[in-house]
RNA sequence: GGGCUCGUAGCUCAGUUGGUUAGAGCGCGUCACUGAUAAUGACGAGGUCCCAAGUUCGAAUCUUGGCGGGCCCA
């Protein structure tokens, strides 16, 4: 490779090396601006922010006029617990830019955060920081060391969100604990009870019998456990039963085959479970000299081989198969193995697995969750014979009662080897539930608890004749509201119509009380009026009296007639309570019915002022079956109209290749550092850019590209701010000249505005990034910026060519500063301070660009002052492409060095084209300055066309301008400078001296 | 396993009722400018439209079946 060595021609700029020294820099209007290149968002946000707290920017925004009414998103509560995540962020941000577009609209749009403060998690972290100690401690002191603890995230997280610029009130944010909020909440609870959609109904949850406590999925920990491994005789009872004819003629007895690996369930069996697909035979067995005839079997067909395996010594006959379905509609009871004297059904579930045991399933209502809503399906007994403390009650045969469950196998087997009902037992290993305090086996154990109604069909429960069904009015709001994307209307829908009735209680300390009172004859005190009350007195002393305070002082009274629940959950009207007799509930609600009232006890309690029904709820798309359902079906039970207009939904943050963020697998983002690295307005700008409809990608890599984006939207405000430091909007606003760049580019923001708002208007966030960030790349940095700086810089300040640019320049940035303000909260607002510190220009617009409304554009260009550039532009392309070849070849390095020829057709085709070729001495010298050219000539020709020219031979450069024209040195006066460039200079040297 | 959903250049996204050779911006490469300067401009190279089959004169687009990701359930 040869090196090279030629040098540039030092005098390439001016034919005279001479008059190149002359500088007329100074005589130049060159950009002057104290906003500043490097953004340092770091350091300058939190500046901002002080300013806007300071002039109580919020409020501000709140007192000025709302020309278009309310409009009024509702927050979503998050969890008061642990820092922020991106998916807050994501959250919260999508929000204050809807809020923020809105309020730039001319709404009034409030946004009060909110926070959800109960729960389990709270409560599981006090409980780690107590220890065992906690046992020993009353509700309310655990209530008062949970309350601290939710407060003190609900700060954490409040710093964080507002350190993102999200506006909203936070002196005021609505908090699930305040005692208003509870009361708005019981409410609904009381209005629900009104309607009569509530019931009380045993159901099974995790319980440690050690801690004699319920448990919640989170605090289960599996581990192995040793556990017989039984296969049971359940004896069919064949007295004028209809036995299938395929499976040969009835035998004398039958048994059907199950498995179970909990010995002790057996006394709660109400049922056996078969697959309705499944094939089932019927095997006759005999010793295999077939002397002897053992017991017939009913068994999966698929499980036969295996079953055989534990059965060595005996030979089967197996029949032909039938349908679970069809063996079901046989309706052939069996003898319960412990109570020959009941009578069980074989019922029907679609859970039944042939992976093991023989393909029909002990079912227990009392004992497992499945078997439960199977119980629920086919009206059986939820029962369950097993105390608080594992022990069986009196209920069970002589030989179990009053014995622990967890010594109950022994005998149990024993019993049934003696029945000759079981099979084969051995030991196995499995993975099996342990409470995480005490490290305990759970079991699961049927109690009382309280549920809403959904479907009056799916659950025939006593006490609710009469009762509306909840589904039919929450299905119904569901078709009144507007679902964005559309898809999230199927999806809710598909998750109500198969929703079980909902469980609201829950057996912990953290919440909201179910405000029950029982009675020693085990009547119950739920009734809309006792929930009021209850509600009265929680709103006035906070739901910690619940646990202090007596019944008569909750209930204010001695004696308390009202409508009582019965044990069998039937009403009794008039009843009569002694309050002094009645003793409190301990249960508290499920923490989705508290947030799910917050449109009753927010919008329409703590914060009157924002009304029900919010105009939207937006959350993460989790929240089909989270948050908006319960809001709905709350809302559905009480009143006609849903509590939101439009429910708008975002995916999930996912990492760099699309798979789900989170901490074990450490590709996470932490808030914290994301924010110190890159600055609020370029994660806000990154949020706004991807579509959120969609999983969002996410990591730092993303946040330097989005880096990269908020840089070139800087500069462009950056160089419109720096050539508006001598223009007085109020005195040298001039309209472009028609055939200007100055109209093309008048044009180009109409389209983009419009374009950007509909964005807006349709939540489409990254497409109004898209549309702005282009419009600042294309249009105005490499056309428009490009085009003008001529006349900007070497024109006379006040020339009507220049005074025209700058007017607008300044339209650019007022409007270029409204669409982005919702995104780049701190940016817009430095480059509107900035704005309005210039010099003439004080005192323009709001003291905060979040106080003002979008500005109404000028009438936009006619038409036919656009079409001319269509024609135009193209040609420029063509001329670029001809400069690049000419670096190349010739080293024409810069254009300025080259003139532009513009042919044009001598006979026009077209009248536009006629009408454009007659108007070329006005669009002449702005294709010079759009190309970037020193001078350009219009010459007849063919076709439309540009023909690049190098003159570096030809005319001499403008030391000024830079530009080589043939006019160069025609001042005598100035021999290096231009006509035009001698002109300006010999003008500013006048008013100079 | 079920419901909903997504899959187009390295990245973020367009792509109308099915219709030429699938587009944009960024990034990348090369070059230029040095009066927007840790800025700016020009040119250029990048695609198995997740895969397969089908419908059709014609499929990124419609149908079916896979594969992969996500949310919610089981």
């Amino acid at each position: 490779m040869a090196v090279h060595d030629e040098k540039k021609n030092p005098a390439a700029n001016g034919s005279d090396g001479l008059e190149n020294s002359v500088d007329y820099r100074a005589t130049l209007n060159l950009p002057q601006t104290p906003f500043e290149m490097k953004a340092n968002l770091t350091q300058r946000e939190p500046g901002i922010l002080a300013r806007w707290k300071q002039t109580g920017l919020y409020q501000r925004i709140r007192a000025r006029r709302h020309p278009r009414g309310k409009w009024v998103l509702h927050d979503g509560p998050p969890y008061a617990n642990g820092d922020i995540h991106m998916g807050h962020l994501v959250n919260k941000v999508l929000k204050d830019i809807v809020v923020k577009f809105r309020t730039m609209q001319g709404y009034d749009a409030p946004f009060v955060p909110g926070w959800d403060c109960h729960g389990l998690p709270i409560e599981s972290a006090v409980q780690k920081q107590l220890g065992p100690k906690m046992r020993q401690m009353p509700p309310d002191e655990i209530r008062r060391l949970c309350r601290d603890y939710a407060l003190r995230h609900v700060a954490i997280q409040t710093e964080s969100f507002e350190r993102l610029g999200v506006f909203g009130d936070y002196q005021r944010p609505y908090l699930t604990l305040d005692p208003a909020y509870e009361a708005g909440v019981l409410d609904v609870l009381a209005d629900l009870l009104k309607r009569r959609l509530v019931y009380r109904q045993r159901k099974p949850v995790h319980w440690c019998v050690f801690d004699q406590t319920a448990l919640a999925e989170a605090e289960l920990e599996y581990k192995p456990k040793q556990d017989p491994s039984i296969f049971v005789q359940f004896q069919l009872e064949l007295a004028g039963a209809n036995w299938p004819p395929i499976w040969g003629p009835r035998p004398a007895e039958a048994f059907l085959l199950i498995w179970t690996t909990t010995p002790w369930t057996l006394p709660a069996n109400r049922a056996v479970a078969i697959g309705p697909d499944h094939d089932y035979v019927c095997v006759r067995r005999h010793d295999e000299s077939r002397r002897t005839e053992r017991k017939t079997l009913i068994v999966a067909a698929r499980l036969v081989p295996s079953i055989r395996e534990h059965d060595p010594g005996v030979s089967y006959d197996i029949s032909k198969p039938i349908k679970g379905s069809e063996l079901a509609s046989l309706a052939i009871p069996y003898r319960h193995p412990l109570e020959p004297s009941r009578l069980c059904p074989v019922v029907l579930a679609d859970y039944v697995t042939l992976e093991d045991g023989a393909g029909l399933v002990h079912t227990a209502p009392g004992h497992g969750i499945e078997d439960y809503r199977t119980g629920r399906r086919y009206d059986l007994e939820t029962y369950c014979p097993v105390l608080p403390d594992g022990r069986y009650d009196e209920t069970v045969p002589e030989f179990l009662r009053g014995r622990s469950i967890w010594r109950a196998d022994e005998p149990l087997l024993a019993h049934l080897r003696e029945k000759d009902l079981l099979l084969t037992a051995r030991n196995i290993t499995h993975s099996y539930p342990h409470c995480w305090r005490c490290g305990k086996p759970t079991i699961l154990r049927a109690t009382e608890q309280w549920f809403i109604r959904a479907s009056r069909t799916a659950t025939e429960t006593p006490g609710d004749s009469g009762a509306p069904d909840l589904l039919p009015s929450a299905q119904a709001f569901v078709e009144q509201v507007r679902w964005i994307p559309g898809w999230g209307k199927n999806r809710i829908a598909g998750m109500l119509e198969t929703r079980p009735d909902w469980c609201i209680s829950r057996q912990r300390c953290w919440g909201v009380p179910i405000p029950a009172f029982f009675a020693a004859d085990g009547t119950i005190l739920l009734s809309e009026k006792s929930v009021r009350q209850a509600a009265r007195h929680v709103r006035q002393h906070g739901a910690d009296s619940w646990f202090t305070d007596s019944p008569a002082k909750i209930l204010a009274s001695d004696q308390w007639l009202d409508d009582g629940i019965g044990p069998d959950g039937r009403i009794i009207s008039n009843t009569c309570f002694h309050t002094s007799q009645l003793r409190q509930g301990s249960d508290i609600l499920d923490v989705w019915f508290e947030s799910g009232a917050s449109h009753r006890a927010v919008l329409e309690g703590t914060h009157p002022e924002l009304g029900y029904p919010a105009k939207m709820y937006l959350e993460g798309s989790d929240q089909h079956r989270g948050w908006f359902q319960s809001s709905l079906l709350e809302a559905a039970g009480y009143r006609d109209h849903p509590p939101f207009e439009q429910v708008l939904t975002h995916g999930f943050i996912v990492d760099a290749h699309g798979r789900k963020m989170s901490k074990s697998q450490g590709n996470d983002i932490k808030v914290s550092a994301a924010l110190q690295q890159n600055g609020a307005d370029i994660l806000r700008l990154w949020v706004a850019s991807v579509d959120y409809q969609n999983d969002m990608p996410c990591s730092q890599e993303l946040f330097t590209r989005t880096g990269e984006a908020y840089r070139k939207i800087r500069n462009t405000l950056r160089y419109l701010l720096g050539n508006l430091f001598d223009f007085d909007a109020g005195k040298d606003e001039t309209p472009p000249p028609p055939h200007s760049i100055d109209t093309w580019m008048w044009h180009r923001l109409s389209t983009v505005r419009r374009t950007a708002h509909a964005a807006y208007e349709n939540y489409e966030f990254h497409r109004v990034f898209r549309t702005v960030y282009e419009f600042c790349n294309v249009d105005i940095s490499a056309v428009y910026a490009k085009a003008i700086k001529d006349r900007l810089y070497c024109e006379l300040p006040e020339s009507p060519r220049r005074r025209a640019s700058q007017t607008m320049c300044r339209r650019l940035l007022i409007h270029l500063l409204d669409l982005i303000a919702p995104i780049l909260v701190f940016t817009a607002e430095e480059a509107w301070q900035a704005m309005r510190e210039l010099p003439l220009m004080k005192e323009h617009g709001a003291a905060s660009i979040h106080e003002e409304i979008f500005q109404a554009l000028p009438d936009e260009p006619a038409a036919d002052l656009v079409r001319p550039w269509e024609l135009l532009m193209p040609l420029v392309e063509d001329g670029f492409k001809q400069l690049d070849d000419m670096k190349r070849t010739i080293g024409l390095g810069n254009p300025l060095d080259s003139e532009a020829l513009i042919v044009v057709p001598r006979n026009s085709q077209t009248p536009e084209s006629r009408r454009t070729s007659e108007l070329m001495a006005a669009y002449g010298p702005e294709l010079e300055d759009v190309l970037g050219v020193g001078y350009h000539r219009i010459v007849p020709g063919d076709t439309w066309g540009i023909k690049i020219l190098d003159v570096r031979e030809r005319y001499s450069s403008c030391a000024r301008s830079w530009k080589r024209r043939p006019d160069v040195g025609s001042d005598p006066e100035y021999p290096a400078l231009s006509a035009r460039d001698a002109m300006v200079v010999r003008e500013l040297k006048k008013r100079g001296s």
